[in-house]
DNA sequence: TTGACTAGAACGAGCATTCGTTCTAATGTT
DNA sequence: AACATTAGAACGAATGCTCGTTCTAGTCAA
């Protein structure tokens, strides 16, 4: 039987929408301390007293934004893993997809690795102990394991795998790259797989 | 001729200093925005009135810190650069260096590679694009030039020597990983370099 | 005595949040 | 069909509080 509060909960109405997406800009823009709730009704076009309707405070919008979020590229990686058996192919598709966000959706590409949401989400983990980054490292374990992957510490293997092309999102999204991420996918991932193949 | 601003700007006094000590800590620890100059007060010992005749305002004890730090840092690279002629040694050095200092002062690392700095202190180019930042990607490129490194787009080559590393110290001062780092100095290097030598 | 320094109370702006109200549309009642 | 009832949704002015900053008075060293 589900209570009220459920049903509540799942609901997604326009209204929401529309606040969600508007912090998540501002949230990435100007970050979430120098955004105000004046700021978001002006973005969002929903009043004060709707906002606080259907989030309990603030923190509670970022809150949901993160989570949804999460969600998401959960479910993407997920298609991944399903697509290729492969480590090496895993690993690879994941750094494609993370890239094509980047250029798509940079505003969410930046709340999910780069906010620091331990500053104004309470009681909330880092992003890098979040199902996502597991399922990454999840990825590089199983390769090591079938055998692609040489024998070596397991993170620091994940570090090697992925580090770099976190790095050139940061890069991208800081503005010191000018060019889309795609166009050095082949370079950096023959970098990657080379530091950890057998 | 120096004015009296500069001569103001230079002086360090042991408040200042229990001012910037204080602050380090309370803003890694709970971030800028957390952190109250009344906080400020009790953590350093040092009066609000005394806070604002050695700084200009809040933003001026963020800028000021940061701007040590980094001329901290620069120093360190300058060593470095000095002490080794190949890019090689100068890679593993800086990596060997940052593991170091992240274990000895996490707030100092912190503060300098994931604060998110342009939220509080106004125009602040990205850390990114901070003379350490740019050092790091020289050495990568001279070992190019200089026939040890693969000739790559330089970015990428500088993010995957050190994309590698950096995760890892995020991990670290996240509180995943549980060992210190310099026992994974050698793994990661092996990688790292790996991944780029010719 | 003078000028640098210290102190912490007082100030006012801006914030998150609340509240009383109105609006909308669906449901029930006759 | 016509009206009454109700619950959720929307609104934005009012509230109370926190914070950065300023101010005035006091201390100390030279």
């Amino acid at each position: 039987m589900k209570t009220t509060v459920e049903i509540k909960r799942d609901r997604t109405t326009p209204a929401t929408a529309q606040v969600l997406g508007a912090a998540l800009n501002l949230f990435t823009e100007r970050g979430y301390f120098n955004t105000s709730i004046p700021d978001i009704v002006k973005a969002s076009s929903v009043s004060t007293g709707s906002i606080y309707h259907y989030f309990r405070d603030k923190e509670g919008i970022a809150r949901s934004l993160y989570n949804s979020l999460v969600e998401r590229m959960e479910q993407h990686f997920s298609d991944i893993e399903s697509a290729h058996a492969m480590a090496h192919d895993r690993c690879r598709a994941v750094i494609d997809l993370l890239f094509q966000l980047t250029e798509q959706e940079p505003a969410v590409m930046r709340f999910m690795l780069f906010s620091r949401h331990r500053e104004f989400i309470l009681d909330q983990k880092p992003v890098c102990s979040s199902r996502p980054f597991v399922q990454m490292r999840e990825m590089v374990a199983f390769g090591m394991k079938q055998g692609e992957i040489r024998e070596i510490t397991p993170i620091v293997a994940a570090s090697a795998v992925f580090g770099g092309s976190l790095r050139l999102i940061q890069l991208r999204l800081d503005g010191i790259l000018d060019a889309p991420l795609p166009e050095y996918l082949d370079e950096i991932w023959q970098c990657s797989w080379r530091s950890v193949a057998i």
